[in-house]
DNA sequence: GCAAAAGTGTTAGACATACACCCATGC
DNA sequence: GCATGGGTGTATGTCTAACACTTTTGC
């Protein structure tokens, strides 16, 4: 999200109730800035060097007129951050909303990243970093694609996420293996090529897969 | 830890003063009870369930004359936790040292564990857990050994944490492998069976191995 | 019919698993 | 010499990685 007259971005964040859990907190972050609810979201890590915050940009948007000056006691505070990485199918997102000190809010490719508050790039490098090694262990794809999707789509999106090409029959074996996908019967038509089987996942298997993991060699 | 006049046990914990990150605090808990430095220590989650703490164990506490009765608004907030788990060589903590709310602290197998408070159960659980999971992924040892020790040595290690016997000759050779053991030419005498080699960790390779990861399926 | 891309199958090599044999030590 | 357990080697099967061929679709 891009801080309001500031050139500098951020990541959604916000703070946990004292009736609320972390995940919950999480989860109304997500929905404030995807208007989506229930999204898959992982805990990784939590940052607590005393000298990863600061107010100077507070203080700045004090300045701005975007916060009050009152706010600046409470900033001044020392706050940890818990990162979680979420996984949010693209599509169904029309529009990721900005919050009140942000102007706009939008997806931003992590080869394309601008520069950014605190350590945020650092949170964003080690979310990546565990997002990868979970791919190892944990199916993914049943909260980043559609409802039925194609084996070409579910490949490039392991593509996009481990960014290295994989054999398409290699992978095609290994997917199909893990027995969560169902054979809908259909096909995606309109290219001018054979058309690919349609899939969707196989919920309960899904989730027990997710539950007890794997340790696959995957590629 | 045993709690002073209870019958409730309680993992080692702390506090994260306003200068400190977390990791420091965890050094500082580990170095008190154990008198040792520069422990090996592992952050895996976060706690923090609204409804995880309360102060039921600290009001007794004070009834007993163990905390003052000012403390406990303290203990009324509510807190979370950050879960680490720590690595270390059993043989040199002569005496693990209790603090001021136990009475006793002592090393506990985890198929041995007692009635613990709060969520401390939980948190041993995930715990051990992960410690599992990144056994397959980073070597282990350097933290857990003395500084010699013989391959049969490493092997009860690994078996005692993944709970399973590993066929010794298969485990020698994917430990040889990862290429982080230096073969010191010294031999273990004392025992009527052939005398093991005696073998050190080469720390370079160890620490870069460590970094890295691998990705082995280990056994 | 042709281009493009998906589905199916095969094969060589790497690795895991299981086990047999020899060797060094203390008594 | 014998019991015990460590060091070395090898066979078997399974899995990974690389690649060839066939099929289906739109134009």
């Amino acid at each position: 999200m891009k801080l309001k007259s500031m050139d500098t971005w951020a990541l959604p964040g916000g703070f946990i109730e004292l009736n609320q859990t972390a995940e919950e907190a999480a989860d109304e972050v997500l929905k404030n800035r995807t208007t989506i609810d229930n999204i898959y979201q992982q805990q990784f890590q939590v940052f607590t060097d005393p000298k990863r915050t600061n107010a100077e940009h507070i203080k700045h948007l004090i300045n701005k007129g975007v916060l009050e000056s009152s706010t600046l006691d409470w900033f001044e505070n020392r706050f940890i951050s818990i990162g979680f990485y979420a996984l949010v199918e693209y599509s169904k997102v029309n529009k990721p909303q900005p919050d009140f000190i942000s102007e706009k809010c939008q997806w931003i490719s992590i080869n394309d990243l601008p520069q950014l508050m605190l350590d945020h790039s650092i949170i964003i490098r080690d979310a990546y970093q565990r997002l990868k090694k979970d791919l190892y262990e944990k199916p993914i794809g049943l909260n980043l694609l559609p409802e039925k999707f194609t084996m070409p789509e579910l490949q490039a999106l392991y593509e996009t996420i481990l960014q290295k090409k994989i054999d398409r029959r290699n992978f095609r074996r290994k997917m199909l293996s893990l027995d969560i996908l169902i054979d809908t019967k259909e096909k995606r038509m309109g290219s001018s090529n054979r058309a690919p089987i349609v899939y969707q996942f196989d919920k309960k298997k899904y989730y027990q897969v997710l539950e007890e993991g794997y340790h696959a060699n995957l590629f």
